[in-house]
DNA sequence: ATATATGCAAAGGGTTTGCACTCCC
DNA sequence: GGGAGTGCAAACCCTTTGCATATAT
């Protein structure tokens, strides 16, 4: 838990201006991890009263370019989602059946956690590595199961559209 | 280079319909790789005259899911890519100067090519991974390097809009 | 005082949907 | 013949943009 003094802080010295939908939407996305844009909007209304989805969007802009915040984009058409920037490298699952998501240590654990093998010519800034799949509930309620491994790992699936229940 | 009854014979084989745009389709995405969904559409149109977009997102859609075709996302807002489905089970390398991706045999050569580590209770079907950085060519020519390393790997950068010129 | 954030409204862009028509099997 | 594929048009959804106003430093 991060008190709003020191998110007031953080945001003064990472040299971004200070201002109540910047502190709350810090606040927001430090509590409810891998939050969508409108879910973290709702919820800095909830504190603050009227801020326009623009804002937020700006405010998230913001956050992510200083890096504070990391955003996450787990499917070409979903909606972005974001946690704070908290430097130790993990990856993300995500579960097709509920679409939630869970965060997993690198599996080297060190960044860049992942090398493009050998000699190539290319500088590799960031390695996003994301684990699609299905989380044990899921396996164990549904009728998911039918996909389960007719493609080999590291082949796309066709764009799924299910939402949380 | 795959041959046209090749390719009907492929579509037949993986019980789908055989139409003019799922053959032509299949040989563009077989002939230019990452190619974008419209890239495809024009290039279809070439060799068959009129076809709608929508049946060439249909058809994608269905090659796709049939499995004969890999579909990559490489930015939330941009239009998705697509590859012949190899089953090598390689990854990407996107540069964010010229937009151009390469690919890169996966970092443990098997599949899954990447466990996400030990006793979690998930089951992984597909591992994406997605190398950002800047190739060679731009490394040599632009102003692209100021953003070289103020963030660790595997912290996602602020959202890119750079078109190819 | 002045550059920067926010509010409001509208456009943007890739993709999807609904329905009639046409084609493959 | 019958069901899937295609064409056409319009809707979708998240996100971005432009400009006036309010705010932080």
């Amino acid at each position: 838990m991060t008190t709003d003094a020191e998110l007031r802080e953080l945001l003064r010295h990472t040299g971004l201006r200070v201002t109540a939908p910047r502190v709350t939407t810090l606040a927001v996305v430090s509590e409810r991890h891998h939050a969508e844009t409108d879910e973290i909007a709702e919820a800095v209304r909830e504190r603050l009263g009227s801020v326009s989805t623009q804002a937020i969007y700006g405010v998230l802009h913001a956050l992510t370019a200083a890096g504070l915040v990391r955003r996450l984009e787990t499917g070409a058409r979903d909606a972005a989602r974001y946690e704070i920037q908290r430097h130790d490298n993990h990856h993300h699952l995500v579960c097709r059946g509920c679409g939630r998501i869970e965060d997993v240590p690198c599996v080297r654990g060190q960044s860049p956690c992942l090398e493009p093998s050998d000699a190539l010519d290319f500088t590799v800034e960031v390695a996003e590595v994301l684990f699609r799949g299905v989380c044990s509930e899921c396996r164990a309620t549904s009728v998911l199961m039918q996909t389960s491994s007719p493609m080999p790992p590291s082949s796309n699936q066709p764009p799924l559209k299910e939402k949380k229940p």
